[in-house]
DNA sequence: GTTGAAGCGGAGGGTTGCCTCCGCTAGAGT
DNA sequence: ACTCTAGCGGAGGCAACCCTCCGCTTCAAC
């Protein structure tokens, strides 16, 4: 949990593609299959994304033999963002960075909830990428746990699961949404 | 939001056949319905649905028309209940008597989750649902609120939304939901 | 018991999505 | 400029699902 975070972006499997077009091709779909997946979920049609990217179905298929790829492809981008995320917001003072780090968290989440749904802990890459999004966000949480503002009853994974949980439903306004979550971050800090 | 509360039985589109083997197709077909809803969401396939409980295809239609209608008839069948629940807590202290609804809320919101996603404000029956199950909710948190155990920059809306937001994520086990969940509801409660 | 209508099941036609395969295209190295 | 191979697109076979339609079955009223 305190181990430094490390990037990931060497253990996706499948790589980008030499070739200029291909590697033009590979950038459009892996662009579609974020966008589709956060409108229709893990669901989302393959032929479909190969539309919205503008190559054919077979592009989609060598650049990613199995809907798995796709996902992993995803989930990997997302989780490097975030891991880059940590270290920016690293010098803020605990409770603040640890919460704007969530606000990231919670942006990414919806978008890739389609993809956690279908990466059931199966996946390596899955698992290496929760690992490597955990070493990121862990010590913000351990930094603003030592430093008493966070309750010691928790731990940093039933606060993942509780913004991801809120965040992930839907609300009348955004305005809605930033009021429950920081009731229920109320919950987590230590009333001072 | 303080208005007594009703029942809906009667405003549901599709009703319960008169004979015999009918009336137990239907039931047959309403509980398949909630099991396929609450395991592949609100894209569980009818065919299936009519393989699980054992009659056509055909059956199926004559019944519900539309996938719309099963639905209603789902949703309609947990409102029922849910506002039976608070009738029946409404005699214990204030913020024992909404959390305990709120625990039945989450039960079945774990349950219906996939007919809330489908049926989009635009349906008559899910509207006076909803309001039927403010109207049975409400009244227990506004009396936690004038007993000063709940605060009051938010309403009964937001902690719906919050409830069911938590609820509906994957945990690791019951007590973590359990334990993420009191976090929550701790932001809620007025620290006495 | 008879009877007629309410109810039944599933065949079938259309649509959509999955994935493979292969003849054509165009980029990159010489 | 030439080549040759990596890469391209989409036709096509298969499967799942949607929904309709209709001949057969079974309940229940008399």
């Amino acid at each position: 949990m305190t181990a430094p975070s490390f990037p990931i972006s060497e253990i996706v499997a499948s790589r980008r593609p030499h070739r200029k077009d291909a590697a033009r091709n590979y950038d459009a779909l892996l662009a579609a299959a974020r966008e589709a997946f956060a409108e229709h979920g893990a669901e989302a049609s393959l032929e479909d994304i190969a539309r919205r990217a503008g190559v054919g179905i077979g592009t989609l298929y060598r650049n990613f033999p199995t809907r798995r790829h796709l996902f992993e492809s995803v989930y990997a981008d997302e989780v490097n963002t975030l891991v880059r995320v940590a270290q920016e917001v690293a010098e803020q003072e605990p409770w603040e960075a640890l919460t704007a780090w969530l606000d990231r968290f919670a942006g990414y989440m919806v978008t890739k909830r389609a993809v956690r749904e279908a990466l059931n802990d199966e996946s390596e890459i899955f698992t290496a990428c929760r690992d490597s999004m955990y070493a990121a966000g862990g010590p913000l949480f351990a930094r603003a746990q030592e430093a008493g503002q966070v309750r010691r009853d928790m731990d940093f994974v039933d606060l993942l699961r509780m913004v991801s949980g809120i965040t992930a439903t839907a609300f009348d306004d955004d305005a809605q949404r930033d009021r429950v979550l920081s009731i229920a971050l109320d919950g987590v800090r230590v009333s001072h």
